[in-house]
RNA sequence: GUGGUAGUAGCUCAGUUGGUUAGAGCACCGGAUUGUGAUUCCGGGGGUCGCGGGUUCAAGUCCCGUCUAUCACCCCA
C-alpha cells in the first residue's frame, strides 16, 4: 500500500468538483473586480525566498538540489515571484496593475487541521497605487470572494488595522525601527498570551512603564471607528510633527472607510487595531477576515489576510512600487463554507441515460449516443449489455433527466422512446429527429402519461 | 522541531479480566429481474486489527519503538 505524503490531499471527483467550484467563484469575483489572471512557476530558485524571508525560511520549505546543481524550492507563496514579474515590467505597464492567481503553495511544516503542506490560495494584488483607494478596492475584492458563495455580514467580518498608525504611536513613545517592529510582534500575539506573559515580553521595550503601555494598548484595541481613533491618537501626539503625520493618516482612514461604505461594505468592516500581521514587510493598512459565530463572536483561524507592502518590491532589488494584496486559502475556506451550508453537494449528472437492447439495437443506440454527444448533450450508457430492469435502475441512479430507450422494438421502427425520469412521462420519437426533440424535452420535460405502453 | 490524545472493512463503530475462525450498519458488486428506475428479499467481495519488535501457552486487547491523524506550542511566507 502506498500512503499519501503527510499534509497532501487526494481529490476524489466529489472533492474535485467542490474545489473547482471554489476556484470558479473566486475567479469570477476577481475578474468582476477587474483583476487579470497571471501565473508563475511551481519551482523557484531557493534564494528567491531566502532573500525575502531570511535563511530560517528554509526549514519550512520543500527544497532540494536539482540535477544541474541548482538550489530550488517549491513555492511557499507567490509574492516574491510576483515581485519579480511586476518589477521587471512595472515601468512599462499601465497603473494600477490588478492581478490575481489561484495556485498551489507548499510549506514543510507539521500539518494540522486547516493547515496542510499543500494548499491552494487565491491571491489578489494591486500595484502602482499608493492611496487608500487601492486598499478599499482590494478589501472589496476579498469580501466578494467570500460573499459570492452566500455568507453575509453575519457570517464573517474584516478586521481592519493599520501598521502606520501603530508605528506613529510607537514613535511618539520613542520606539522606531527594529524596536517598534518588536513591539508589534508582541501586539500580534496579545490575543493568545496571558497578561503576565505579555507584560514580560514588553519589558525589554518599556521597562517599568510596561503597565502603562499595556493599559494604552487595551484602550487602542477597543477603538471601533475613525472618530475614536482620531480622539485617541491625536490626544497622544507629543509634538506638532507627529501630530501632522497622524492627522494625515487619519484622513486616509476616512477615505478608506468612506469608499468601503459607499460600496455597501460598511457592515463587513470592523476597525480593530489588534491585527498587525506577523510579517515585517507590511507597511500600512492590514486586515484579516474571520468567521463570526451565531452570537457574533470571532472564531477560528483567519479566512484571509492581507495588507499593504509598499517597500517589498524595492527591497527585492526592483523599482520601488506601492503594493497591496491579500491571500485566501482553500482549506479554511472550504471548512467555513461547508459549516455554513454554502457548498452544495456537487454531483455531476448526465443529461440523458441511454437504455440499450442487444444486438442491432445496441448498434443503433450507440449511433444515437454519438449524435447526442456531438450536440453537446451529456450522455451516459452501460458499457456492457445488461438487462432492462438493471438499466433503468442505473438510469435512475445516474441522476439523468431523461432515459432514452433503444430496444429491438424501437430499432425495427427507427424510433427511440424517451422517458422523463422525474415525471415518469414517456413518448416515442423518430431517431432522425432525436437531437432536436431531446433538447426540447430537456428544457420542458414530458408530462406524465397514464398508461405507458 | 517540542509535548498531549488517538488508530479495528471504503465510511461510522462494536469487540468483556488477554482465550476458538474479529463482527454490525451504511457503501460497493452480483442475483431475484431479458422491456420500465429510487422500495424489498437473497448472496458476494472485501481486514497482515496502522507498521515493527517485545511479554505470554495465547495479543485487536499489555509494554516499547515507529508512522499517520489530531490538539497545544514554535512558526505562519
Amino acid at each position: 500500500m502506498h500512503e499519501r505524503l503527510p499534509g497532501f490531499r487526494d481529490f476524489y471527483p466529489e472533492d474535485c468538483a467542490k474545489r473547482n467550484f471554489l476556484f470558479r467563484v473566486w475567479s469570477d469575483a476577481a475578474r468582476c473586480h477587474g483583476f487579470h489572471e497571471y501565473d508563475i512557476p511551481t519551482l523557484e530558485p531557493l534564494n528567491l525566498f531566502t532573500e525575502k524571508s531570511g535563511p530560517e525560511i528554509v526549514s519550512q520549505l520543500f527544497n532540494f538540489t536539482d540535477k544541474g546543481g541548482r538550489e530550488v524550492a517549491l513555492r511557499p507563496e507567490l509574492t516574491p515571484s510576483l515581485a519579480r514579474m511586476v518589477g521587471a515590467k512595472v515601468a512599462s505597464l499601465p497603473k494600477p496593475l490588478k492581478w490575481f492567481n489561484i495556485a498551489e503553495n507548499f510549506r514543510y511544516e507539521k500539518p494540522q487541521e486547516g493547515r496542510l503542506r499543500s494548499h491552494y490560495q487565491l491571491n489578489c494584488d494591486i500595484f502602482g497605487e499608493p492611496g487608500p483607494g487601492a486598499d478599499a478596492e482590494l478589501i472589496a475584492t476579498a469580501i466578494a470572494s467570500i460573499r459570492s458563495f452566500g455568507p453575509t455580514e453575519k457570517d464573517f467580518v474584516v478586521r481592519l488595522s493599520d501598521r502606520t498608525l501603530w508605528m506613529l504611536f510607537l514613535a511618539s513613545l520613542g520606539h522606531e525601527g527594529e524596536a517598534a517592529l518588536g513591539v508589534l510582534g508582541v501586539i500580534d500575539k496579545l490575543e493568545r498570551l496571558p497578561r503576565e506573559q505579555a507584560l514580560e515580553r514588553l519589558t525589554p521595550y518599556f521597562g517599568d512603564a510596561r503597565e502603562d503601555f499595556f493599559a494604552q494598548v487595551e484602550t487602542i484595541l477597543s477603538l471601533r471607528d475613525a472618530p475614536s481613533l482620531a480622539t485617541f491618537f491625536l490626544g497622544h501626539a507629543p509634538n506638532a510633527d507627529l501630530r501632522a503625520k497622524i492627522e494625515g493618516r487619519l484622513a486616509e482612514w476616512t477615505t478608506l472607510l468612506e469608499n468601503l461604505r459607499a460600496m455597501g461594505l460598511g457592515p463587513f468592516i470592523r476597525v480593530d487595531l489588534g491585527i498587525v500581521r506577523g510579517l515585517a514587510y507590511y507597511t500600512g493598512f492590514v486586515f484579516e477576515i474571520f468567521k463570526l459565530d451565531a452570537d457574533g463572536t470571532l472564531s477560528g483561524r483567519a479566512l484571509a489576510g492581507g495588507g499593504r507592502y509598499d517597500h517589498l518590491i524595492g527591497k527585492l532589488g526592483f523599482p520601488e512600487t506601492p503594493a497591496v494584496g491579500f491571500g485566501m486559502g482553500d482549506v479554511t475556506m472550504t471548512q467555513f463554507l461547508e459549516e455554513r451550508g454554502c457548498l452544495p453537494k456537487m454531483i455531476e449528472k448526465p443529461d440523458v441515460f441511454v437504455v440499450l437492447g442487444g444486438g442491432e439495437a445496441r448498434t443503433l443506440g450507440l449511433a444515437a449516443v454519438g449524435a447526442l454527444r456531438s450536440a453537446g448533450i451529456r450522455t451516459e450508457y452501460p458499457l456492457r449489455e445488461v438487462g432492462f430492469g438493471k438499466q433503468f435502475r442505473l438510469a435512475g441512479q445516474s441522476g439523468a433527466r431523461l432515459a432514452l430507450i433503444v430496444g429491438e422494438n424501437e430499432a425495427a421502427r427507427h424510433q427511440i422512446r424517451v422517458k422523463d425520469l422525474t415525471s415518469g412521462g414517456e413518448v416515442g420519437i423518430f431517431a432522425s429527429h432525436a437531437v432536436e426533440a431531446i433538447r426540447a424535452f430537456l428544457d420542458e420535460g414530458i408530462p406524465p402519461t397514464d398508461s405507458p405502453s
